[in-house]
DNA sequence: GCCAGGATCGTCT
DNA sequence: GACGATCCTGGCG
């Protein structure tokens, strides 16, 4: 296994850590995967939450990096997010997919779903696999019950693919959606984009 | 296989 | 009082 990321990992451009986040695996108690898919909110996005400014929801956005920034999604599904970027800027990292590697039986069962492949493929599947909950906004991802390690080495070669953003209404056009290609756990068939 | 619609609730106007 | 960074089901072909 790799060494674990800590909290520098995450204070830069959040594009960088969403493009590196790939290939890393995220645990989170007896559960996790390989993460395979992710997007990018900068502030200056009108699709990022902290573009209206500080509120009660998003505050945790504007704080230190390398922290969870988890919501609510259609009141149904809890979201996951990488918090990046030096303290007072707000910028995050949606965890969009895993690759299962980490109690899989768990995840089944919490997922209701046999096939590996309907466990963690998708922003709200994932936090239901794994257990994340409202509870969890805010907490330090190095700290247990969560943790993030380094790619395997068998990753350093893995392509990675950027294209558009999925399910936002606003700022369509930028590319900052990060998987990697080809990858069967994605959320979503890559859309044909040129290759970046 | 594809598409339309419904579930459900915290947050902000 | 409206709106989602989503997921699942059911209807149809």
């Amino acid at each position: 296994m790799g060494g674990q990321l800590s909290e520098d990992f995450f204070e830069r451009s959040v594009h960088e850590v969403a493009r590196e986040l790939i290939g890393c695996t995220l645990l989170y108690g007896d559960c996790g995967g390989v993460i395979v898919e992710t997007e990018s909110y900068e502030r200056d996005d009108p699709a990022c939450h902290a573009y209206v400014g500080r509120t009660a929801r998003n505050k945790v956005l504007f704080g230190p990096p390398g922290r969870a920034y988890v919501y609510l999604s259609y009141g149904i599904h809890s979201l996951l997010n990488a918090v990046a970027e030096p303290d007072g800027e707000a910028a995050a990292v949606l965890i969009r997919a895993l690759a299962p590697t980490v109690g899989v039986e768990r995840m089944r069962h919490r997922r209701g779903r046999e096939r590996d492949e309907e466990l963690c493929s998708g922003p709200g599947k994932l936090t239901q696999a794994l257990g994340v909950t409202l509870d969890d906004n805010g907490a330090r991802l190095e700290n247990p019950p969560f943790a993030i390690l380094e790619p395997e080495a068998d990753w350093a070669g893995v392509e990675i693919a950027a294209g558009p953003r999925i399910g936002i209404t606003k700022a369509v056009e930028n590319p900052w959606r990060f998987c990697a290609a080809g990858n069967r756990f994605v959320s979503r068939p890559w859309p044909a984009v040129a290759a970046a």
